[in-house]
RNA sequence: GGAGAGGUGGCCGAGCGGUCUAAGGCGCCCGCUUGCUAAGCGGUCGUGCGGGUAAAACCGUACCGUGGGUUCAAAUCCCACCCUCUCCGCCA
C-alpha cells in the first residue's frame, strides 16, 4: 500500500487497514502527504527561476569577453538575486526533508494489503497422512534424542546457554541428510536454484523485506559492524535483485537456499523452554519466487504444493493452515501455514510459512519488470520455508520412535545416510 | 590494515566549472532501400518526483557510485564514505 494508492483510494485504505487490526491512522498520512505536495510545487518552481536566472549569468560572462558592454554592477545584483532564490531553495528543502522522513516514518508501518480470499480466522483448509498409533506412550524428541545420545541439550547450553542444540553423530548426520534431501528436491524436481548466500545481511535488506522495522528484537545484530544475523534466508534471496529489472521473458526466477537461521526469541520467554521446538539458531531450506503479478498466486500454490510432496515423502502427517489477516506477517498479502503433528509433544508444529508478499517487497527493494507492452512494474515475491528442520527433526523423532527406543529413519532420508534404516 | 587504479545512460566509452538538453560507438524498436542473409539510410529509445489528462500527449524538476561542501553555476573542484580491480601485510 503505497502513498499514491491511499490517496486515490482512502476509504478503501482504512478498511483494508480494520481487517488487519492496525490502528494507524491514515488522515495524518495525508495531511502530510498533502504538505509535501505543495512544498515540491514551490519548490521546483523557485529552482525553475534560479535556473534561468544563472544562464542568464552564463551569457553576459560570454559576452563580456568580447565586448564590455554590460557593467559589473548590473552583473552584481542578478547575482545577488541569484543568491537569494538559491537560499530559498535551499531552505525549502530542508523543510521538505523533514516532511519525507515523517512521511516515510509513518508509512513503513503500513502492512501489506490483505488478498480477498483471506479469511477473517485461520482455517485449516487440508490436510494430509494420519497420526500414528502406538501401543505405549511416546516420548518427546529431547528424552528420545537423549536418549540414543544424537541430542546434547547439556553440551549446547555450556557453549551458548539456553535455547541451542547440539547433534551428534548420527544425529548430526541426520540433520545434514534433511538439509541435502530438501535441497536436492527442489533443485533436481522443482527446477529451484540452489544460492547460498552470506548470512550477514546490510540493515537495508531487512527494511526490504519487511523484517524491519518489526522483528527488531527479533534479530541478533552487530556491535561493530553494519550487520544482521538473517532469521531466515528470505531476507538474502529476496534482495538478490534488489535494484534490479527483469525483462518479462527472465521470470519466473526460482531460488532456494540452505542457511541457518538466528532469532531472539525475545518476548516468548517459558515459551517451549524444553528441547528444540524453539531455539536460537536452527537450519532451514527457503524457498523465494519472483514472478509477473499475474501468475503469483498460481506459483504460491504450486509452492504449496512442492512443499507439501515433501511431507509426503518424509510420510509426516500435516495440515494446512490458510491464515487470517490479522495473523499474517507484516508483509505478506496470503499466508498458508503447514503443521506438522509430533506425536510426543501432541501438537501441530510450524514448519512452514508459505506467502505471497505481491510488491511489497519489490517496492521496498525496487525490483521490476519490463512488460513486453514496454510497462515497468514491480515484481511479485513470494517465500516460503521448505523446510525448517528442527521441528522436522521433532516430529521424526517423536512420530519414528519405536517400543525398544530406536528410531526408524524416512526412507527417503537412508540414501543420504549411507543406506542407514534405524538410530539406535 | 597499507599503496595504487577505477565507478558516467541497456552496454562500451568521451567529457574534468557555464549550449551537458551528456559526444561517439554498440544494441533495441520503427520506417525506407535491397530478390533472402548481410549491409546502407533516416528516426526513436531512461528513471524518480510533482503538475496535467478519462487515459495519453504534454509541462516542471531531479538523477553521471553514496552523502556533504565550495560557487551565481558542478559529471567536472573540495571532504567523507561505499563498491570493484591490482599489489603488499595479516589470517582461516
Amino acid at each position: 500500500m503505497d502513498i499514491k494508492f491511499i490517496r486515490t483510494n482512502p476509504d478503501l485504505a482504512k478498511e483494508i487497514l480494520i481487517r488487519r487490526h492496525e490502528k494507524i491512522s491514515l488522515d495524518e498520512i495525508l495531511a502530510i502527504d498533502e504538505k509535501r505536495r505543495q512544498l515540491i510545487q514551490v519548490r521546483d518552481q523557485t529552482r525553475m527561476e534560479h535556473r534561468q536566472l544563472t544562464e542568464e549569468i552564463a551569457k553576459i560572462m560570454k559576452s563580456r569577453q568580447v565586448s564590455n558592454e554590460y557593467n559589473q554592477a548590473n552583473i552584481d545584483s542578478i547575482i545577488i538575486e541569484c543568491k537569494t532564490l538559491g537560499q530559498k531553495v535551499k531552505d525549502i528543502e530542508t523543510e521538505l526533508a523533514q516532511i519525507e522522513l515523517d512521511l516515510e516514518n509513518k508509512t513503513k508501518y503500513l502492512p501489506n494489503v490483505a488478498h480477498e480470499s483471506v479469511p477473517d480466522e485461520d482455517t485449516v483448509v487440508a490436510s494430509w497422512g494420519a497420526k500414528p498409533d502406538f501401543s505405549f506412550k511416546p516420548m518427546a524428541h529431547w528424552d528420545v534424542g537423549e536418549a540414543l545420545q544424537i541430542l546434547d541439550f547439556k553440551a549446547a547450553s555450556k557453549l551458548a546457554g539456553s535455547r541451542f542444540v547440539l547433534y551428534k553423530g548420527l544425529g548430526a548426520q541426520l540433520e545434514r541428510a534433511l538439509i541435502n534431501f530438501c535441497l536436492d528436491t527442489h533443485v533436481k524436481k522443482n527446477g529451484y536454484t540452489e544460492i547460498n548466500p552470506p548470512v550477514l545481511n546490510l540493515e537495508d535488506c531487512f527494511y526490504n523485506t519487511g523484517a524491519l522495522p518489526n522483528l527488531a528484537d527479533e534479530m541478533y545484530k552487530c556491535t561493530q559492524d553494519p550487520f544482521y544475523l538473517i532469521p531466515t534466508a528470505e531476507v538474502p534471496l529476496v534482495n538478490l535483485h534488489r535494484n534490479e529489472g527483469f525483462n518479462e521473458d527472465d521470470l519466473p526466477k526460482y531460488y532456494t537456499a540452505y542457511t541457518p537461521c538466528f532469532r531472539r526469541e525475545a518476548g516468548s520467554y517459558g515459551k517451549d523452554v524444553r528441547g528444540m521446538i524453539r531455539i536460537h539458531q536452527f537450519d532451514k531450506v527457503e524457498l523465494v519466487k519472483i514472478t509477473v503479478q499475474e501468475n503469483s498466486y498460481d506459483e504460491q500454490e504450486k509452492m504449496r504444493k512442492d512443499i507439501e510432496e515433501l511431507m509426503q515423502m518424509l510420510n509426516l502427517p500435516y495440515q494446512v493452515k490458510l491464515l487470517s489477516a490479522s495473523e499474517m506477517a507484516f508483509q505478506s498479502a496470503k499466508t498458508y501455514d503447514i503443521e506438522v503433528w509430533a506425536a510426543g509433544c501432541e501438537a501441530w508444529l510450524e514448519v512452514s510459512s508459505i506467502s505471497n508478499c505481491e510488491s511489497f517487497q519489490a517496492r521496498r527493494a525496487n525490483i521490476r519488470v519490463r512488460r513486453k507492452t514496454g510497462e515497468l512494474e514491480y515484481v511479485h515475491i513470494l517465500n516460503g520455508s521448505g523446510l525448517a528442520f528442527p521441528r522436522i527433526y521433532v516430529a521424526i523423532l517423536e512420530n519414528y520412535q519405536q517400543k525398544d527406543g530406536t528410531v526408524i529413519i524416512p526412507e527417503v532420508l537412508r540414501p543420504y545416510m549411507n543406506g542407514q534404516v534405524k538410530i539406535g
